[in-house]
DNA sequence: ACAAAAGTGTTATCAGTACACCCATGT
DNA sequence: ACATGGGTGTACTGATAACACTTTTGT
């Protein structure tokens, strides 16, 4: 890492911090897809376009912590989950000036997004039919989605979208959501109960019709330490670890 | 994005872009292990360390360029792999300045780094026993060796060590080094013939003593879009697809 | 009673693993 | 010829996919 008295006098480099954020509504069919919060810009450039959540980075503030501020600034969100997802950088991809955006992405409850403040200036709109966003946006969320999609098997990322407790068949809407596709609710079942992520709350689901469903916990707790490691793709990173 | 008519007049957050290499050389009982250069830091803070080769970026510099540039410059080598790793900007990670780095990681053939220059300001280290380093840096390498690791067997990035043609006991040297572990090499010739990643390139390689291997090629232009699905991450658990 | 969703059992298939064995070449 | 690494055959194991089946509830 090079130092300050290292630089020219004046940087022209902005640094930003932006978000992509899940959550799960459902479609005008009823089932549950991904949709994702805009905001529209209020400044130039780019002025009246729709585009991610973010600002600038105060020096003082970390970058997580201005990725959650930022978005539960404009959206009123309050993230379950939030990671690091990439850093934009092209010289070009903002007009007149060269900003350099480290991008997060964030998961938040079905309930909260419905919640939520939608004004003028907030609009929900499903990430897989994205209008034209500002700067290259776009791509970034385009970027997120296949993250998810190939993150959301090995990580604790499923129950990011649901309340504390939930049923196996809520977890698999949400597994199918994200993966576009029907799964079978028999080795669904097996498979999660056999990853030992699950606890049995002991309750059930009461009140819709038929049977009614047991209720689960999400419990990191109960993996083995060789089964976080392959399981968790959470990186060395942002485990607590002694000074090295 | 915002953009600069919002910002503070001044921004004391620095950008730097920095690179962990790793290059496969011989330990003292011969078998390939995991080495990395470091640069001697020539300037406070942390003077006389040894750091991760970076600098700061450029206006008008693409952020991959500046990590090749960078660590060619103070190493010599030219990557054969690179591809951005985390980018780490907490607070308090540098005394007296916020700097945020943008952190690439980069893989190098053998036999250049077995040219590289290792003048007084470049050491070559193995990459599980570092030095204390500069700033975070040790933990820096330690990301990079985990992502090496949970990325190695799904993606192109083993050959990356190798030159353009190589035997498939080099390339399972390559994964043994990088795994810690050795591999079966019936199971493992089997297991990349299938891959569909390698051709055969006709030749054989002379000169050794015992019967002579075929030579391969890499070549990613075989791989069905089934099998590339599965290079790119995939694990097991939901890859159920309707009977095709 | 019955529909519908919860939940269980069973089998085929396939990738990964272990390891016995044959092949081709330089010495 | 023979030692050695190159290369092939094969059987075992465990995880997953497919789907038939039983259980439990509200209506």
């Amino acid at each position: 890492m090079p130092h300050a008295d290292e630089l020219p006098a004046d940087a022209p480099t902005r640094l930003a911090v932006s978000t992509v954020i899940f959550a799960l509504r459902p479609d005008h069919s009823g089932r549950p897809v991904l949709w994702t919060p805009l905001v529209r810009r209020t400044r130039e450039p780019q002025l009246g376009l729709w585009a991610l959540p973010g600002g600038w980075l105060p020096p003082n503030e970390e970058l997580e912590s201005a990725a959650a501020r930022t978005l539960r600034l404009t959206t009123g969100l309050a993230p379950k989950y939030l990671e690091q997802l990439y850093t934009f950088g092209e010289v070009d991809r903002s007009p007149g000036i060269r900003v350099v955006s480290v991008v997060y992405w964030a998961l938040v409850q079905s309930d909260e997004a419905a919640r939520a403040t939608a004004g003028p200036n907030v609009r929900w709109v499903p990430a897989d039919t994205l209008p034209g966003l500002a700067f290259d946006h776009n791509r970034i969320v385009e970027y997120a989605l296949w993250r998810l999609r190939t993150k959301v098997e090995y990580a604790e990322i499923a129950h990011a979208f649901l309340g504390e407790t939930f049923t196996l068949a809520e977890l698999r809407e949400v597994y199918e959501a994200v993966l576009q596709r029907p799964l079978d609710p028999a080795n669904f079942r097996r498979t999660m109960i056999a990853s030992r992520r699950l606890r049995e709350t002991g309750e059930h689901l009461a009140g819709a019709a038929h049977r009614p469903p047991k209720l689960y916990r999400y419990d990191a707790s109960t993996l083995t330490a060789d089964a976080a490691d392959r399981l968790i793709d959470t990186p060395p990173l942002l485990r607590e670890r002694p000074a090295s």
